[in-house]
DNA sequence: AGTGCAGTTGACTTT
DNA sequence: TAAAGTCAACTGCAC
């Protein structure tokens, strides 16, 4: 008798709970990828997370290899998968993660448990991560993920005995229908590159994190860059906050501490953001707050949408980082958030078209995360206040010798520094723009303020702030309350805790 | 030397 | 991890 073992976002063996749930059994394990052609075809798949996905596996066959195991790919719909398996080898039961993905594998899963409930099957899904199913408001989520990543990482045995079943060859992306994206600067996938991510990180190039990280150009090397291996899972949540939390206890000097801190709470917000769309998968199709449903025209303009798409409004920060995006399949979290804002706010575009691109841009697309951080940015969540960002002053604060703009815009090499992200007021414009470069697609000031009143309208229209209120009952961050020191001012508490509200 | 004043800075508020 | 506006305190300078 066999177990299958299905391995979804999960592409490596070190901690991994549900290999060491079903080695519990002690039998033979199925090790199964299910290549989905479906998933593939959806808008917000792309290219280059499938090659990711093919060095993850190629990793992940290789490691089991090395214990003398298989890994089985098939091809095709889950559920079809699954049922000839276990028609034909009569296994006991099917193991694999908890998946909190977007709503075509919501929908799928939910195929899955009915197939395995109408075939008598049990169906194991752990958890691997700090989300928490079923989870009923936010009260004792943080506790709960805290003892979670305070759990002792099972290591994978030296042998694994696995059932050896035919295997289809991994399609080739062209097969799944997907074109080249763009991508020209990949990230390397697999667990070796993750392990080796985490490391370098830790060990040097986190050391200047904080400072460097809002920074287009510095935060290719001084954030983790370990998002698109948590997605795929070739590295785990807890291995991160495990490593990370070695590291702080040997209390090291020159900044670090702060950027270790700093880090921690990043992971804990990743988890804290996928939490919302275990909660509520809805998110990733509707407004949070329904009074902004419609605010914005659902079909978006086709040209401003393909201007920013291809970096060609005519802002040049807001160019330099759609370019970079395209080419790299990588933005830090600052520059994301600002090229989503100029789309929902000074372009006024729906964030759902808008969203899709950036989901099939990212390399290390992550649905809780993603879907969360774009409503955020669009301001339909109903429970911050609106952030819109000014491209101009992004671009003057963050590359202020203009040399990321520059690389990513070569038309505009006879520009001089002060006129690069302004390049409209500099005299000689008329020989630049509307021929190598566009003019700039709307005025900033004059779009931000239209886009500022008229979302300010929804919110202060009538029935917005019961409905706001009862959302925040539902997904805001809860934190034990700060214990009151005795006597003396408070400390003043540093950006991180206060950030990301939603 | 003290006063007036334009310009700057920073904390805080509003949108 | 917003940006702009407001206001009071401060600064440097002319007289």
């Amino acid at each position: 008798m066999t177990s299958i073992l299905w391995f979804k976002r999960d592409l490596r063996l070190d901690d991994h709970p549900a290999l060491d749930r079903v080695i519990s059994f002690d039998e033979p394990i199925l090790c199964l990828y299910i290549v989905e052609p479906d998933l593939w075809q959806q808008p917000d798949a792309s290219f280059r997370q499938y090659r990711f996905l093919e060095e993850s596996l190629g990793d992940l066959r290789q490691s089991l290899q090395q214990r003398g195991a298989e890994l089985v790919m098939r091809t095709g719909d889950a559920v079809a998968v699954l049922d000839e398996l276990v028609g034909r080898h009569g296994c006991m039961r099917l193991v694999s993660h908890e998946e909190t993905g977007n709503g075509w594998t919501y929908a799928r899963d939910k195929r899955v448990a009915e197939w395995a409930r109408g075939r008598g099957l049990p169906w194991i899904e752990v958890p691997q991560c700090g989300v928490v199913r079923r989870i009923v408001g936010r009260n004792g989520w943080q506790s709960a993920r805290d003892d979670f990543m305070t759990q002792p990482p099972a290591h994978p045995p030296v042998r694994i005995k696995t059932m050896a079943t035919a295997s289809d060859p991994l399609p080739k992306a062209a097969d799944l229908g997907l074109s080249p994206d763009g991508i020209c600067l990949t990230q390397r996938g697999g667990r070796a590159a993750g392990v080796e991510r985490l490391s370098s990180f830790l060990q040097h190039r986190g050391q200047h994190y904080r400072r460097a990280m809002s920074s287009p150009l510095e935060g290719a090397e001084a954030c983790s860059r370990l998002s698109p291996h948590l997605a795929f899972g070739t590295l785990s949540v807890r291995e991160a906050v495990q490593a990370t939390r070695d590291h702080q206890s040997k209390g090291r000097k020159g900044g670090w501490s702060g950027a270790l801190k700093s880090f921690q709470a990043r992971l804990a917000w990743r988890d804290h953001f996928i939490q919302k769309l275990e909660d509520q998968p809805e998110i990733e199709h509707h407004c949070l707050h329904p009074a902004y449903e419609g605010l914005r025209p659902l079909e978006p303009d086709a040209a401003r949408l393909k201007a920013w798409e291809g970096g060609e409004t005519g802002l040049p920060f807001v160019d330099a980082c759609m370019r970079s995006l395209r080419a790299t399949g990588w933005l830090n979290f600052r520059m994301r958030a600002m090229v989503m804002s100029v789309a929902s706010y000074h372009l006024w575009l729906d964030w759902r078209a808008t969203g899709q691109h950036l989901a099939r841009m990212f390399t290390d697309y992550e649905p809780g995360i993603h879907w969360s951080q774009v409503q955020m940015q669009s301001g339909t969540t109903g429970m911050n206040t609106i952030r819109i960002y000014n491209p101009v002053k992004q671009g003057l604060d963050q590359d202020p010798t203009g040399t990321f703009t520059r690389r990513w815009l070569p038309e505009l090499a006879q520009v001089p520094d002060r006129f690069l992200q302004e390049p409209w007021k500099w005299e000689g414009a008329g020989k630049l723009l509307g021929r190598s470069y566009p003019e700039p697609i709307v005025d900033v000031q004059s779009a931000a303020r239209a886009a500022r009143d008229a979302v300010w309208a929804v919110r202060k229209s009538d029935g917005f702030h019961p409905v706001a209120k009862r959302i925040v009952q539902k997904h805001a961050s809860r934190k034990a309350p700060r214990r009151r020191a005795a006597r003396g001012p408070s400390r003043p508490r540093h950006a991180d805790q206060m950030s990301f509200d939603f």
